[in-house]
DNA sequence: GATTTTACGTA
DNA sequence: CGTACGTAAAATCT
């Protein structure tokens, strides 16, 4: 049937949608099916009338198969066929007919009729001027059912609803559209910064942008804007070559510095911009006072935070990422008057969330993340080689063996070719992955655990073995085997705000993340993934020691501190600056619970990995057949010891249901630091683990970046800070510096913090050695004054996220 | 040939 | 059980 539009006659809001599905083909109603309910509830959210609003489709009957292309001649979808064009010309005369504010294009294909353009990912958000009817402004965004299929798009589309919604309160598309003086010229951009130096700029910070050609992160254009509304920018080097002689580089880099090390600076992420500049030009930029990638990631840590994205959320500008290939100037100059909008907007923001703590927590991070990248890390050469040396040998040996054995060439590094061999030429049982739920379809796998289910299956055949021991050895390889700076060092860049997304939105617990370094390519990449034996690879200086200072039992802890678990904050409280030795024949968290759980005075070794095992396991709400597995035991068995656990440990069930209450009004959790995070997932189980496990490593995250940056401001002329391993700091020293490097490190991590109603302080355990990967324990009170827990807390007092907030909201 | 997705391994 | 990232191979797109 065909499907009409409806609506009141002059409504200020016309949703177009893309083609009728099954419900609206029979009703030849739009949206009345379950995108229809969808977009109800949307609208809803955006606090729009669906009632008052016109609703109608591009494609006005419901297309073959329900696919759009069938009214397309092209698979593009650009060419349309004659019955879409009559369409389309219907849908020109009831937008001429109304004449409606705004136009809400719903989907790519509603975008492309109404404005030609393609690529909504790109263009949401923004106002476009409409191509069928001219004139008429358009506002893209997901259509309903994309925001059935990819829920995390549900926020944004919230927000553009919303600008819609403004947007409806006038006819007009004006754009606020910046003045950008591009390829400006050297001199002109020296005169630009002595002016801005000479004034200022009123007291104004300044926006910076720089782009770069890799390898290396050099810079090939820069820009600066005063305000929202200006900015110059000026070529640097075209392709190899600079743009500038060596007198205009020097006064270039004189005025430069000056002006970046004396005026308050916006960046859309930081750390990497004062690197380079830091590297490639020395200069320091001291006062960056807003970071948007930071306060997009304080505010909104689900969603994306790249300056497209937040120019759509923010401004009400044209878009301009596009440029980026023909006009890099322009483009340039562009991103820095955005930036400085997206910055007026997020000072708001930050401000209206009560945020400003965790933003300047995060700000703070900036300088000793950027120092950690450029600083790198020593690779001992001659260990380096031996090591490759030694696994690729396994390598070879193993692939050799398992040729013989076989009979053909296979490469165990592909799953496919592995499942074909295993599973179909040779015939072994079949091994399937471990599905979240039961009605996920069986997918077969060659993992490490089907490798090792399958030894235990057949002892006999030693090619599981084999393989195992092979992949191990190609694994470790690429830990060993990569490319390193001529001073032979590896560069991890540091990112405060985490980087990944998975198909819910971002995900972001407040620990920082390391991957490769664009600025000093060399190394593995991340540094905090690296297996203990290749860790050998960082030796100390001949005379110098590593020092590792480690949260013991960090996150266990916190959730004892969260669940209010007497005996074990007790526990904690007691051991509290006690030596190794003491703490672990006195205090030990899992012969303890082993005791408990086998009401048992000795403990056996295996007891202690059973209590140590489930903790670990309930903690983040494991089941049985995950414990089963870990165990080594039948699915009964582990069932029967977790019982026996929460019998003895019924705090950790009712904080388990005391986060679920937390999460029922707005799916929000709020750490002991003040750190907010808004899970995505649908109600259930999911939600529920993923929402357990945040609170303790968040406040292990923070806890250390806290002690990071106070080592580091404190301490950073003296220490020689080397790594950030989530709850472990790693410095180096002079041998006769170890015992006044524990104490300064001591000093920086003990950090009292009120959780729950009460103070935690946790406590911190050494290692010291002449490499990364060999380190013996060592005991502090050797070196360092003693001090009890009730004196470390008098002499740092306590953080309370809680009394912060509560007295910022007035 | 380029880009995206999947599988895997480590903290 | 969770979070994180990187790498290689496979799968898909153009």
């Amino acid at each position: 049937m065909k499907v009409k539009t409806v609506g009141p006659a002059n409504a200020k809001m016309f949703f177009v949608g893309e083609a009728p599905g099954k419900d609206e083909d029979l009703t030849g109603l739009p949206f009345v099916g379950y995108a229809g309910k969808t977009l109800n509830w949307l609208l809803g959210q955006a606090g729009i009338s669906r009632a008052e609003s016109l609703i109608g489709n591009v494609a006005r009957e419901r297309p073959a198969n329900n696919k759009i292309s069938t009214f397309f001649e092209d698979k593009q979808c650009t060419i349309p066929t004659p019955q879409l064009i009559a369409w389309m010309m219907e849908l020109k005369a009831e937008l001429e007919e109304n004449q409606p504010n705004v136009i809400v294009a719903l989907g790519s294909t509603a975008l492309w009729a109404l404005t030609g353009e393609k690529g909504l990912g790109k263009l949401r958000g923004y106002v476009l001027p409409c191509r069928l009817v001219p004139g008429m402004k358009v506002l893209p965004t997901y259509h309903p059912q994309a925001i059935n299929y990819e829920w995390k798009n549900f926020f944004p589309c919230i927000l553009d609803l919303k600008k819609a919604k403004y947007h409806s309160k006038f006819r007009e598309l004006k754009y606020s559209t910046p003045q950008v003086v591009d390829n400006a010229p050297i001199s002109g951009f020296i005169d630009y910064l002595k002016n801005i130096y000479e004034h200022k700029n009123d007291g104004k910070p300044i926006s910076v942008d720089i782009e770069t050609i890799q390898p290396g992160s050099h810079i090939s254009t820069m820009g600066i804007a005063i305000s929202p509304m200006f900015a110059m920018s000026t070529c640097l080097l075209k392709g190899k070559y600079p743009c500038l002689n060596e007198n205009e580089e020097v006064e270039f880099n004189y005025w430069l510095s000056k002006v970046l090390t004396e005026l308050p600076l916006i960046l859309q992420n930081a750390a990497y911009d004062i690197s380079v500049l830091n590297l490639n030009n020395h200069i320091w930029c001291k006062n960056v006072v807003m970071d948007t990638l930071i306060a997009a990631h304080v505010c909104w840590p689900e969603l994306p935070r790249d300056l497209g994205f937040l120019g759509s959320i923010c401004l009400d500008v044209e878009p301009w990422k596009h440029l980026s290939g023909t006009n890099n100037s322009l483009y340039n100059g562009l991103d820095c008057c955005n930036t400085y909008g997206i910055a007026e907007f997020m000072y708001k923001e930050v401000e209206r969330l009560s945020l400003q703590e965790n933003f300047k927590h995060e700000m703070s991070q900036i300088p000793v993340a950027s120092m950690l990248q450029l600083q790198g890390l020593e690779v001992h050469n001659e260990t380096q080689e031996q090591m490759i040396k030694d696994y690729k040998k396994i390598v070879a040996d193993t692939k050799k063996l398992l040729t013989e054995i076989i009979g053909k060439d296979v490469n165990f590094a592909s799953p496919k070719q592995l499942q074909k061999l295993l599973y179909v030429d040779l015939g072994f049982p079949v091994q399937h992955k471990r599905r979240k739920s039961k009605d996920d379809p069986l997918k077969l796998t060659t993992d490490a655990g089907a490798l090792k289910k399958l030894a235990s299956i057949l002892p006999d055949n030693p090619i599981f073995k084999l393989i195992l021991k092979h992949k191990k050895a190609l694994k470790m390889n690429s830990f060993l085997d990569m490319k390193l700076s001529p001073d032979n060092r590896v560069h991890t860049s540091y990112n405060i705000t985490g980087s990944s997304e998975d198909a819910l939105g971002r995900k972001s617990f407040g620990r920082w993340s390391s991957s490769g370094s664009i600025i000093l390519p060399f190394g593995s990449g991340n540094l905090q993934n690296i297996p203990p034996d290749a860790r050998k690879i960082y030796r100390a200086k001949p005379g110098w020691k590593i020092i590792q200072a480690d949260y013991i039992q960090a996150e266990a802890v916190v959730v004892g501190y969260l669940s209010g678990d007497q005996r074990l904050i007790k526990l904690f409280e007691d051991s509290f600056g006690l030596r190794s030795a003491e703490r672990k024949a006195k205090y030990d968290i899992h012969v303890i619970t082993a005791q408990n759980m086998f009401s048992v005075k000795e403990v056996t070794k295996e007891q202690r990995q059973i209590g140590k095992t489930i903790r670990h396991a309930a903690n983040y709400s494991a089941g049985p057949q995950v414990l089963s597995l870990q165990l080594n035991c039948t699915t009964s068995r582990a069932k029967q010891l977790m019982d026996l656990y929460y019998q003895i440990n019924p705090q950790l069930k009712l904080w388990h249901q005391s986060i679920q209450e937390e999460l029922r009004k707005d799916k929000t959790l709020v750490t002991p630091m003040g750190r907010r995070h808004r899970f995505l997932e649908r109600w259930g189980d999911e939600l529920f683990r993923s929402s357990y496990a945040f609170k303790p490593q968040s406040t292990v995250g923070d806890l250390l970046n806290s002690s990071l940056v106070y080592l580091y401001n404190e301490y950073g002329e003296t220490i020689d800070i080397l790594l950030q391993l989530h709850d472990a700091i790693y410095v180096t020293c002079q041998e006769e510096m170890v015992g006044n490097t524990i104490g300064i490190l001591r000093d920086s991590m003990l950090r009292p913090v009120l959780v729950n109603h009460r103070v935690m302080v946790i406590d911190i355990d050494f290692k010291v050695g002449d490499s990364w990967g060999e380190q013996d324990e060592v005991d502090w009170q050797d070196y360092s004054n003693s001090f009890t827990r009730q004196e470390v807390i008098d002499m740092k007092g306590v953080y309370n996220a809680e009394h912060g907030r509560s007295s910022s909201e007035h």
